[in-house]
DNA sequence: TTGAAAGCGCTAACAT
DNA sequence: ATGTTAGCGCTTTCAA
């Protein structure tokens, strides 16, 4: 695998334009004073040499390294896919790296992700947390200054910036037009109620039903994780019942899809036999016949916002923490039917 | 946001149990020789004061950070995404974090994010590299010793590790399908032939009509970045021309996706008007009425080895570079049509 | 305008 | 079994 070559230091580029340790890291992080003619010296060296600042080094001297920390459930989840490609842009702008530490659902994970994190004197951290309860582990992180934004899942307690949509409402709206579609049995796939979203959107499913006067049934309620495999399950479980809902509200993408081809695998033909509305949009929501009527969520908006709310943070910025929450879009397109009462 | 409370040191620790930094660092490195009752005190004083290791200093000292970067192209294609989740994953057991860099396709970019990226002193690199050829950052990485993974895309000139598919088999037999289920005028949807998987399919494209003695059409061939949006824009290029194919291949499954989406649009009925294969399978390809047919990748084998490979090369393996190939697989669904020459 | 020197937190060779 | 000390590469205060 080739020789090994030193690596270049400063110290080496000092010694070849023949001035002091100093004086080249003036040069070539341009502060201070330095000669026009020095300086030119030092960097022709550095650039004949090769040289490429330790940013380890510059980090155990100025206490941080220019990295941000993004802890999520799941890369999987085009959601969070897409947020983390924001992110990382808008990061970059700033020299930032992202580091993306997956939680994979697990709270005992994403501690220990923070636990080995925070050793990394990591900048700040963009976070969706896992339980919208169990954060010791956020509160001390804020506790011991280090900048935290929540992404998608707040936390009451803590304080600190979010940015989140309106899941609460975003629900309602949706279990609202299927029941003013005449549904009465309307199925929930959901993910554990230990995600703040989950709760929100389950939220807004009881409140639309109350509204209605409807009784909310448990056998109606499925919970999965959010993949693609389990939510087929789930809905496989949830559609074997004596009486099957007419009517399904899945509260993420991953489960809409996994809701979609459990039902096309049982033989129920969406909207003919099964109505459903999915919470947050995906690419291939149009190309299904029917199209799929979903609960959008303005996700081009969120991972910009929330980088520049770190980046203020980091750069001193003290106001009181900003709660953002974005509202969220039904978009009908038709996958729902009317359903006459029998 | 809180009092900012002091980080505690090992110096902390240290005093806290009345040994000197050393013996605190042994007793909780456990290595040397220390006291069982020292060691005790110390574990327990560290506890008491919360201490937790500053990893940045350990990788001054070390002369390495316990962090892998993972260079692609783009973390919203699924293959990625997939492989992401696989290879941190991987990395978790070696208590090693990865730090995911998307060089957005642009060669100038990746280049930028490895300086960027090697000034961390990052313990290696798995990549998918964004062209075939220009790869001079990468021959200088593995000439410093840097150990690096390539995956999905091979770069021929690098003495390194590589993990990828048989693009041109697999190319070669989806389009041998469509021409022997009587097809002529096949389109291509493929992204820049910078990228390797590109020319390898392009290649395999080309073989199959080769050996069945029909003449390659420029004019079939629609070049798009891959995302779902500019595919929608190649394939509608593609099928407004006077003579428009009968049948398409696409090379990754954003692209079929967006084929897919714009051949609705352009009220074209799969597989009556346009038979469709696509390069890497995908969740829904089984929902769209038709099923997709698809070529496969063994995409849960491919993360996982790569780390392995990494991981060897990490702990001091010298062996001569592996390049592993794994084959693909074609999954016949619904998505082509006999066609009965005209 | 430049240089000398201290020190960030940690590890490990060496000394005791 | 434990302590002393040097030094990883860099920045920055202080002195010249």
């Amino acid at each position: 695998m080739g020789l090994k070559r030193p690596v270049v230091t400063l110290k080496d580029v000092a010694a070849e334009a023949r001035v002091s340790r100093a004086t080249a890291a003036r040069a070539l992080n341009s502060y201070g004073y330095v000669g026009d003619e020095t300086a030119l010296r030092v960097q022709e060296a550095a650039e004949r040499l090769g040289y490429r600042g330790n940013r380890v080094a510059q980090a155990l001297r100025r206490g941080q390294l220019p990295i941000i920390g993004f802890v999520l459930g799941d890369i999987q989840n085009p959601f969070f896919a897409r947020i983390a490609h924001d992110l990382e842009g808008e990061l970059r702008k700033r020299r930032h790296n992202l580091l993306i530490a997956s939680s994979e659902e697990d709270t005992a994970q994403e501690k220990a992700l923070f636990e080995s994190l925070r050793g990394l004197s990591i900048r700040g951290f963009i976070v969706a947390p896992t339980s919208a309860d169990d954060n010791a582990h956020l509160e001390e992180t804020v506790r011991e200054g280090v900048p935290v934004v929540l992404i998608d899942r707040a936390v009451k307690s803590l304080e600190c910036d979010s940015v989140v949509v309106d899941n609460e409402g975003g629900a309602r709206q949706a279990v609202d037009y299927l029941i003013n579609s005449g549904h009465r049995r309307i199925g929930l796939l959901q993910d554990e109620t230990r995600i703040f979203t989950s709760q929100e959107r389950l939220a807004g499913y009881r409140n639309a039903l109350e509204a209605h006067g409807i009784e909310l049934e448990n056998s109606l309620i499925s919970v999965s994780p959010s993949t693609v495999e389990h939510a087929i399950e789930a809905t496989i479980r949830l559609f074997s019942q004596r009486k099957p809902p007419t009517a399904l509200f899945t509260v993420d993408s991953l489960m809409t899809q996994g809701a979609l081809l459990a039902l096309r695998s049982m033989g129920l033909s969406v909207p003919k036999d099964v109505s459903l509305i999915g919470f947050d949009d995906f690419n291939l929501a149009t190309f299904t016949d029917p199209q799929i009527t979903v609960v959008a969520q303005p996700i081009a908006e969120i991972g910009p916002l929330a980088a520049q709310m770190l980046i203020d943070r980091l750069s001193g910025k003290k106001d009181p923490p900003r709660n953002v929450r974005f509202p969220t879009r039904l978009i009908i397109r038709g996958s729902v039917s009317r359903r006459v009462e029998v």
